[in-house]
DNA sequence: ATAGTCACCTGAGCGC
DNA sequence: TGCGCTCAGGTGACTA
């Protein structure tokens, strides 16, 4: 339990993250609150302001005696009053941490992200309402953090499949009834994903070391050139905003 | 304004 | 065994 803990000190022994780690030096001393997420930020809040720590694609956070000796890629440990310390471990450095004064929504990076994919606020309505005229590839939408926050690459292609839907037809033809098929297949997949504890890919575990054993689900992420797992037709790979991309030619209109 | 591309970084996996 | 190349991912910055 971390909450209502105090910070002895912030030790930055990597400042060079996705973002240069810049941090007030008054950190020490104050308590930790309840701990928050929004998008894929975790917010960690103290009393003059909260924390905003990104995990990247490879980062995970560990508890440790604060005297451990830190590892190539421990960049960050936010040392707590009981000894322990939060060590933030992120080899690819894609992950970053921010500090803001409240309100903690005021922070540039949380400004302008579209609503929880899980939360009511993602429906039809909403997804239409973002794809109206739109020239942008379906998938392309799903993936702007400005529409729904939280689908990566992979959850994207899953979501799709399910769907029905090709990932390269312009969001501004499809249907409101599609679109909500979309939106409920995005709602599955990522619930699904999170049941089975995530999915974890090469050298990437879960924060418990582990694997996330979501990956043995993925139907067509990986598996271009495959055949497709309801009708065997061939999956096609092809590149769309700098991601690999697969689908169904036969399942997906 | 919108759409598409690029960059950041490192380790795994591959071919030679 | 070792070297060098390619790829993957989230997301903001940049270019048309």
């Amino acid at each position: 339990m971390l909450t209502g803990r105090r910070l002895r000190r912030v030790v930055v022994r990597n400042a060079a993250l996705r973002w240069p780690v810049e941090l007030p030096a008054s950190l020490g001393g104050q308590r930790l609150g309840p701990i928050g997420r929004r998008a894929k930020y975790l917010l960690l809040p103290v009393e003059s302001g909260s924390l905003i720590v990104h995990l990247g694609m490879s980062g995970h956070l560990s508890v440790v005696p604060a005297d451990t000796p830190p590892g190539k890629h421990d960049h960050v440990d936010f040392e707590l009053d009981d000894g322990r310390a939060v060590r933030l471990t992120d080899p690819r450095r894609f992950g970053s941490v921010h500090w803001q004064a409240h309100p903690v929504e005021d922070h540039w990076l949380l400004g302008d992200l579209g609503p929880e994919p899980l939360s009511r606020d993602f429906d039809a309505a909403h997804l239409a309402a973002c794809a109206r005229r739109r020239k942008v590839a379906v998938k392309n939408l799903l993936m702007n953090a400005k529409v729904v926050v939280g689908v990566g690459n992979i959850y994207a292609n899953e979501a799709l499949f399910l769907a029905g839907i090709r990932p390269r037809v312009a969001a501004g033809r499809l249907t409101r009834s599609r679109l909500g098929e979309l939106v409920a297949a995005v709602k599955a997949t990522l619930a699904s994903a999170i049941q089975s504890g995530g999915t974890t890919l090469r050298d990437f575990t879960g924060a418990d070391g582990r694997p996330g054993y979501f990956v043995h689900e993925l139907v067509v992420y990986g598996r271009g050139g495959e055949p497709c797992v309801r009708c065997a037709a061939t999956l096609k790979e092809v590149w769309l905003a700098g991601r690999t991309t697969v689908y169904c030619p036969q399942c997906q209109i």
